[in-house]
RNA sequence: GUUCCGGUAGCUCAGCAGGAUAGAGCAACAGCCUCCUAAGCUGUAGGUCAGGGGUUCGAAUCCCCUCCGGAACGCCA
């Protein structure tokens, strides 16, 4: 079915055609946020205005009156500096009830994304702790993002990195040692990259449950290592779990090394000549693909710099046959993307193969004050105490409201406190309030009724409001996947919830006729498939009743 | 010094492939439950869109400069 833009587009040509003889290139058309101006509109004589050396309201009405209209639209009128208003009739509002009816949750998918094989790695925290507050963000942001590009007809893969080889995992294992030690009474000091958070004292104390003092005795440096990796990384599986996140593929970068990736990637990059030596390091040539300086691949000392297995890692998702890959990476690293930009090119990738999504960094605030959020220091809030506190939901909804390069505050004494009057549950209770008038409705004797087709008591301003928002969905949806703006989502979200709690306040939905009631509950269904799976798209429930 | 983000109502943020009177939530104020869940609705008030130039018929939106805030500029990850 082609859409009402597509429809005017055409008309639009056409007229431009007989009236001036003009191949219009580009024809844009807008719903103007003001019903006064119609439900659609085209600024097409403004433009023209120039090369048509001619005032925008005369071009306007000249076409106007050249115009075949397009079933649904009712009127035309042309506004103050020229702008090409259309109205459009209720019967053609109305036909999205039953549209989405028969589509169920399936409204709103399209194939726009024709099946692209895209990578999105996020969250991909290092196992050497738990999920903080800071690290939520990039969850909800991933997983929404997923969500939607999935409904856009994308073919969507969600990853996580985990970085369980590299020094990081030296500085776990020994942080796990001292606090071992501790456990018997014995004090080691702390060496100065170690991890100092309350989960690393917990395992230690798993260890001690299962094998006593054996490691006083014994190196247990081998251990701590795999041990500590598996333990914390169970650990972020299942506060991701309690967030709603799940991944498709949990990528070990040792795995790597083990099978030798790395190893034949820097082969690759040296045989190919993207290396140098210099300074007995081995220096990659990412100035070739307009890094502002070469970076080092192995150090002096022989080992190698995080930036070659991440390398590695990027060969190995292109060898799997993804056409796109999406890295969401925290503000911190945004000085990484050039060189990383470079080397998947060096690797066989195009430029715009991989995409970075870059998320601003969340301050989070207590008593007025700024807690930094780090592992190392062992103070950061984790996720799991703010869901248990204010629910998945509410924590979810939170950070799907605002688009990725916002610099956000977390006040989280306002979080926890405010549960009543978070906005998540004003969007939740438009599903329940639906939910309540159904179970009303079929104590009637009524229920939604799909083979109902035409609509005629869908007049007033409330309803028509709904069904315009409805109309919307599915544009919003690929607008939201190809952009990768799911908090576009979050926005329609509420903006659909008032509509229907304003629609409820207005119409005595259950008082009227018999076919004024089944019409506004085919109505309530619609709207109710639509914000259940707008919500489902944002990670948050709809519940029946609240 | 360079690079990347941000600066919009008292607060938290939308709007930024230019469009018509700049929006929402919270906070404030005034109304609305003998009536389908008041976690709701209706209305009022609140803005020099950081500032200054420029492009345009039209700029919060695009370009340049300045100021303020955050982040990054490692042979750390």
């Amino acid at each position: 079915m082609p859409t009402m833009e597509d429809a005017l587009k055409n008309a639009l040509e056409n007229a431009l055609k007989q009236a001036y003889d003009l191949d219009a290139d580009v024809i844009h058309i807008e719903q103007p946020k003001d019903k006064q101006n119609g439900d659609f509109s085209t600024n097409l004589a403004m433009t023209l205005a120039k090369t048509l050396r001619n005032n925008p309201f005369v071009i306007a009405e000249t076409n106007k009156e050249k115009l075949e209209l397009p079933s649904g639209v009712d009127r035309v009128e042309v506004a103050r500096p020229g702008f090409i208003n259309f109205f459009v009739s209720e019967d053609y509002l109305s036909d999205i009830i039953p549209e989405i009816l028969e589509k169920g949750e399936q409204f709103g998918a399209s194939d726009i994304g024709k099946g692209t094989h895209v990578n999105i790695e996020f969250v991909s925290v290092n196992p050497t702790g738990s999920m903080h507050v800071g690290h939520a963000r990039g969850a909800a942001a991933g997983d929404s993002m997923a969500r939607v590009m999935k409904k856009a007809g994308f073919d969507v893969t969600k990853e996580f990195y985990v970085n369980d080889g590299g020094n990081q995992i030296h500085n776990l294992a020994l942080s796990i040692n001292v606090r071992y030690h501790e456990l018997f009474g014995r004090t080691l000091e702390m060496p100065g990259d170690a991890y100092h958070g309350p989960e690393i004292t917990e395992l230690a104390e798993t260890i001690k449950a299962e094998h006593g003092d054996r490691y006083l005795y014994e190196d247990g440096y081998t251990y701590f290592r795999e041990y500590g990796v598996k333990y914390l990384l169970d650990g972020i599986k299942n506060d991701l779990a309690a967030f709603d996140v799940e991944f498709d593929v949990f990528f070990s970068e040792k795995s790597l090394y083990d099978n030798g990736e790395v190893a034949n990637t820097l082969k690759f990059l040296k045989e190919n000549g993207h290396t140098y030596e210099k300074d007995d390091a081995l220096f990659l040539n990412t100035t070739d693909y307009g890094d502002e300086k070469d970076r080092v691949i192995v150090k002096r000392d022989g080992t190698y710099t995080y930036l070659l297995p991440d390398i590695a890692y990027h060969k190995n998702k292109l060898s799997r046959g993804f056409d796109k890959l999406i890295d969401i990476l925290g503000g911190d690293h945004h000085g990484y993307i050039p060189r990383l930009k470079a080397a998947i090119q060096m690797v066989g990738g195009k430029a715009d193969t991989l995409e970075v999504d870059i998320l601003q960094i969340v301050k989070v605030l207590r008593e007025g004050k700024e807690v930094k959020m780090s592992k190392r220091s062992g103070k950061a809030i984790s996720l799991r105490d703010l869901v248990d506190d204010v629910g998945k939901d509410a924590v979810r909804y939170f950070f799907s409201r605002h688009s990725l390069n916002t610099h956000m505050d977390l006040d989280l004494d306002l979080a926890i406190k405010k549960t009543n009057e978070n906005p998540v549950f004003y969007a939740q209770y438009a599903h329940a309030r639906i939910n309540s008038l159904f179970e009303k409705a079929a104590e009637q004797g009524y229920e939604p009724d799909a083979s109902i087709q035409t609509y005629q008591a869908l007049t007033n301003e409330q309803a028509k409001d709904i069904m315009k928002l409805l109309m919307n969905y599915p544009s919003l949806i690929e607008e939201a996947a190809t952009k990768r703006i799911p908090h576009k989502i979050t926005n329609y979200v509420h903006t659909l919830a008032s509509a229907l709690h304003s629609f409820y306040s207005a119409v005595p939905i259950l008082k009227g006729e018999a076919t004024h009631i089944r019409e506004h509950l085919n109505l309530l269904e619609a709207t109710r498939i639509v914000l259940k799976d707008a919500l489902f798209l944002i990670g948050v429930n709809a519940p029946r009743s609240m």
